[in-house]
DNA sequence: CTGAAAGCGCTAACAT
DNA sequence: ATGTTAGCGCTTTCAG
């Protein structure tokens, strides 16, 4: 009850059986081998000596360690934690566990982690940090280890996928800002080594061009980061090429926020005199001072997707690349408004 | 390089030597006991032929699985996220993999988690989200697992703990109401069968005494959960009583941010009507509608002295109890100001 | 239907 | 300084 931890063996010499027998009774697959008395007597033996499986000793006899590693680049990013739960709840419910390691967008860092819980036998990755070209991913599968992807995803098919719908999300911010009468759209876009940002960057070339509207490249910016500082930097730049606008598209919410405090150190107020547009709807964003107009995501749903589909691959190595496509939608606040132009 | 694993046997057969020789050079513990040249030979063989170890294998006969369980109640509480950040960076360094649970504040869910990591073989637990009494810590305490708790803490003195000053904390925050002018401070409190709860509760009722102040239970209110709504439901409550107040103290900044929208739906403003202080500094409060005046606590700080403290158990089984308490400190923002009568 | 025995990969006595 | 051997707790042939 106390203290040591109870063995199969424990419970075979207390009832005077091998070990394989307890073992068969304990194991729904191979229970019914055994009269039912026998697999009943086996339980309650083990209930009542409060026996728990070493997952370890199963691991290293199986080869199958009942857990999956997750890559995410950064706990503090609000965009996390809800695809975090998503996996977690889902993994958990299908008796795995998840280790979590976060890799600060350092490729090297994410490598090593990766290496790290391999020695943990882990048998399969989310990864939810991944670049468009990203060493780790070519890691897991040179070594043959399952892994997928989970929102920013991989240039190569490589590997199954769960992505949200870039070119939509885009497509409903274009119209809603059209809607409003808004012509000179800025962009800040976020680092092209990550599919969103890619993605939503050519979505905005192609779609503003589809409308007959030219792309100026003095509207289009870089945010080094998905941070507010990485914002208001983007923002000032923006600022300094004097070109006239009276929207942007910001790379996410943070991003977003630090471009709406930066317009208003330089006496330009969101939305009277620009409209500023984020991404994800991060959480409490309602509560802000200038409520963020964005494109929400499906986070949660991200993150069960994610565990089902790596719970699939490594129940089925051979099927058919996976690609699944989630839609956003736009979430209409009050940092969007009617161009006065 | 390639699919299968690299054991220990691999690299001492590639070498023509026993899998201890290899053991021992790839321990730094145990590698002087072998010549320079040969841990040399082993580590490049190692290298090259990508050895991982198995972590499974190691667990197994040394007893220990180098890993560390940790429950938190809520992924989604922005309290959580720095305080696992901490924990997982100490415990990564110190070449532990820390696997995380979540127990939605159910204290059943908690022990279920907790049995499921023990099968795990995890060493030691960090309890993130206990209550005054926890079933889960009797529990660890029984099995003789060793178990921490951070943040919220237990009545017993049965484990280590780290925790914040929250009479510190609540003096700052009615000092500050005092110097602004105000005498009719409203208290929205936590559940009390959590240590923060009950602490600031207690301190509440006590420093205002202190001061010469009546304490009028009609000014004292309770939020069921640490949530936006619950702020809203208790700031209701506590209009309705009909006794007239100028500043409330919030068990947490969602609740504070409750209470400042409701007392808007009943047409008074805080701060210039009402001032309003909340507890923890959750994450860009600085860019809310109402910048709130609050506790800053050491989040981080607490996950990493968590890490270390739960590390130090393991490796002291006999040490006296470890009591850490860190030093919370009031942040003025917007959401006080001086009392008007 | 159940028992005996081997072995997953590793470390730690115990040899030599 | 290195090799031999046993065994951590489990599952799984192979026997019976």
């Amino acid at each position: 009850m106390s203290g040591k931890k109870v063995t199969l063996r424990d419970i075979a010499e207390h009832l005077g059986v091998n070990t394989s027998t307890v073992s068969r009774a304990l194991n729904p697959k191979t229970s019914k081998m055994l009269t039912a008395e026998q697999v009943r007597r086996v339980q309650q033996a083990a209930d009542e000596l409060g026996y728990v499986q070493n997952t370890m000793a199963y691991a290293l006899r199986k080869g199958r360690s009942m857990t999956i590693g997750v890559i995410i680049p950064d706990l503090m990013n609000p965009v996390f934690p809800p695809i975090l739960k998503g996996i977690i709840n889902y993994l958990n419910r299908e008796g795995y566990t998840s280790i979590i390691a976060y890799c600060e967008n350092d490729i090297e860092l994410a490598l090593t982690e990766i290496k790290r819980m391999r020695g943990r036998q882990v048998d399969g990755f989310i990864l939810a940090g991944a670049f468009r070209d990203d060493a780790s991913v070519d890691y897991c599968v040179e070594n043959k280890i399952p892994a997928i992807t989970v929102g920013r995803s991989i240039d190569k098919d490589l590997v199954d996928k769960i992505v949200i719908d870039n070119e939509s999300g885009m497509q409903q911010i274009i119209e809603h800002l059209l809607e409003l009468g808004h012509k000179e759209i800025a962009l800040i876009a976020a680092t092209q080594n990550i599919s969103d940002g890619y993605e939503r960057y050519q979505a905005y070339r192609h779609l503003l061009q589809e409308q007959g509207i030219e792309v100026k490249e003095d509207l289009i910016v870089f945010a080094q980061a998905f941070k507010h500082a990485a914002g208001q930097e983007a923002t000032r730049e923006l600022l300094a090429r004097k070109v006239p606008f009276t929207a942007v598209i910001a790379a996410n919410d943070l991003v977003a926020l630090g471009c709406i405090e930066e317009l208003e150190n330089h006496g330009l107020n969101c939305p009277a005199d620009v409209s500023v547009i984020g991404f994800n709807n991060m959480p409490y964003l309602d509560q802000f001072r200038v409520p963020l107009t964005t494109i929400e995501i499906p986070r949660l749903k991200m993150g069960e997707k994610a565990a089902r589909l790596i719970l699939e691959r490594l129940n089925k190595p051979n099927m058919p690349l996976q690609h699944i496509v989630l839609e956003p939608k736009l979430l209409e606040r009050r940092s969007t408004a009617p161009c006065k132009g």
